[in-house]
DNA sequence: GTTTATGCAAAACCTTTGCATTTTG
DNA sequence: CAAAATGCAAAGGTTTTGCATAAAC
């Protein structure tokens, strides 16, 4: 599913600013900077959209004819490992699914993938901020907290 | 990725009141009880690990030797569609990516994707609860709203 | 008895990987 | 020129679809 619209909020002076610490984070990592690289970082950097990997591949092909969709991913997921990016829902997943349609919020461990509801009476009695309503109408409200679960926590802790 | 641990935590009660409501929920939409159907929602039902589809169908190929994967997508998403179960993330999606590593929020349309930013002090002010100490550690923390876009919102009005 | 759902098999995707070639620093 | 990245092709997954058979109402 490709989104409805195009959105380009983003100003000239912040693509700049985005690209400029995108090239100092890469020299810092050892990381070479290169046309498809840039390309890449800059269509994720220009548009408010969300694109997944095969919108940007789409995207970065009408400049670079000759670039692949698997250089889309490498790099996309490169990024996102140097925080220069990151992704929308759960990390690397597929859909789950949860039998609970009441108000909760979950806690999704980027290492393991495990999920745990926890609730939080302080969140669900805050109301969505009015700028929501240009965007469209709220059905359902969710906080989604990521980190490392308990046990991931641990295995991390020995590896180090 | 199949998460770590296999929850528990809903009594038999609530397994038989969410089992009463799905067949109520069915027998209303005209959506004939199979054992099939049955079993994969008792499945979704029965934990709180938000189980992916193959897992779904693994564990419920234990109780139904000749279940096939497809039935158990099928099932799924219709019961999805009837509100008795939930996704977790962007509904329906692959991984999508933001070059806005700053704290902020999403809002999805359910219908076609699109997905935009917007911002809440409020919610930034906010520190999770407690509750979630016992989970894991919190990396990163992110509110999720779901509803219809302006321009799906206004196509849905015209169908009806 | 009709209508709906299932299982099977195959197709359609989506994502990743191995390797020769090219590019970057 | 050494190290790293790309493009290609192929493999590995996951999810969906068409259709004959079986089950529910």
């Amino acid at each position: 599913m490709v989104p409805n619209t195009l959105q380009t909020g983003v100003s000239k002076e912040e693509v700049q600013i985005r690209l400029e610490h995108f090239r100092d984070v890469c020299r810092r990592a050892g990381i070479k900077l290169t046309h498809q690289r840039t390309e890449i970082f800059r269509e994720v950097a220009r548009t408010t959209d969300h694109p997944d990997a095969q919108t940007v591949f789409e995207r970065v092909r009408k400049r670079i004819p000759a670039m692949s969709l698997d250089t889309v991913y490498r790099n996309l997921w490169l990024l996102n490992d140097l925080g220069l990016i990151a992704t929308l829902g759960p990390p690397r997943e597929r859909a789950r699914f949860d039998a609970n349609v009441t108000p909760h919020h979950h806690f999704v461990c980027t290492r393991c993938g495990m999920a745990s509801d926890f609730h939080s009476q302080e969140f669900d009695k805050l109301r969505p901020p009015a700028e929501v309503d240009s965007i469209g109408s709220v059905e359902a409200t969710r906080l989604e907290l990521r980190g490392l679960c308990l046990r991931c926590k641990k295995k991390a802790n020995k590896e180090e």
